[in-house]
DNA sequence: ATGCATGCAAATCCTTTGCAATTGC
DNA sequence: GCAATTGCAAAGGATTTGCATGCAT
């Protein structure tokens, strides 16, 4: 995504711009992996050494009320949030030893469609986390 | 599962036996659902009324090491925990306006071998959440 | 110009830690 | 009796809130 594109989606959701939004959302299109408020704000830093975490949590919030970027809970330390647009529904694979995460793009429709059948609630999201040991990891 | 199994398992665990853990194993096996430290802490309050939430949070994560319960991360505000015997592996269904789990037993069997042999990550677990509503939410 | 956004400091919430007192085996 | 467990208070870390200042439109 451009950085035009970045504004033009901020335009449309009537978000009004500013720079730590942009580079926010700038950051999260480059990560292509969920990141957490602090890890958002230590890349925001680099270019915008008077960013603030504060401001990075108010935005991140507001992106996703906005349905702009998904939130996650892998742990509990933090939350994780990943920019929508351009980004196929997926699933998240993730390291338990460092924490790095995978995509896998493995389609579930079936499964899903035998669980939303099968229950009285009225499903609307699922988040399908796997947990293991990537590469590097299994070698140590 | 009886309190005669719950000591039996706490002692086939190597786990000394207190009244708080017994506590806490039975509060568990009431709710057959995930519970957060701190509402594992308020029924075993009833109880036990000199009961102490750092207590809880100890146990929990010895019970979880010994690998008798198992910990879910549904939102941030808390991890929360089940009992793993006497449980088959299933998923939860939660309703994201009052909290309420519903399980799930369907197998993802299929769906999930096809992860598993698409990643170069060495997968070892899984977590399927699925978020909705629940009946009584969906009227409201 | 006006209201929304930001930065900073303080407050809050959940969780962990240190340590002395207590309890299970 | 001794090591493990508990309770309490304090520390820690992430997140939120209040409020004055700054900025986008």
């Amino acid at each position: 995504m451009t950085q035009k594109n970045i504004t033009q989606l901020l335009k449309e959701n009537n978000i009004k711009l500013t720079n730590g939004r942009k580079k926010i959302m700038t950051v999260l299109e480059e990560a292509k992996k969920p990141l957490s408020p602090s890890e958002v704000f230590s890349k925001i830093r680099l270019s915008l050494p008077k960013a603030n975490l504060t401001t990075v949590y108010r935005n991140l919030e507001l992106l996703r009320l906005k349905g702009l970027v998904k939130r996650f809970s892998f742990n509990k330390e933090s939350y994780y949030y990943e920019l929508v647009p351009d980004r196929p529904h997926h699933h998240h694979i993730i390291c338990r030893r460092c924490g790095k995460v995978e995509d896998s793009k493995i389609l579930a429709k079936e499964f899903i469609e035998r669980v939303v059948r099968a229950s009285k609630f009225k499903i609307e999201d699922h988040n399908f986390d796997f947990f293991g040991l990537c590469r590097p990891c299994q070698a140590k």
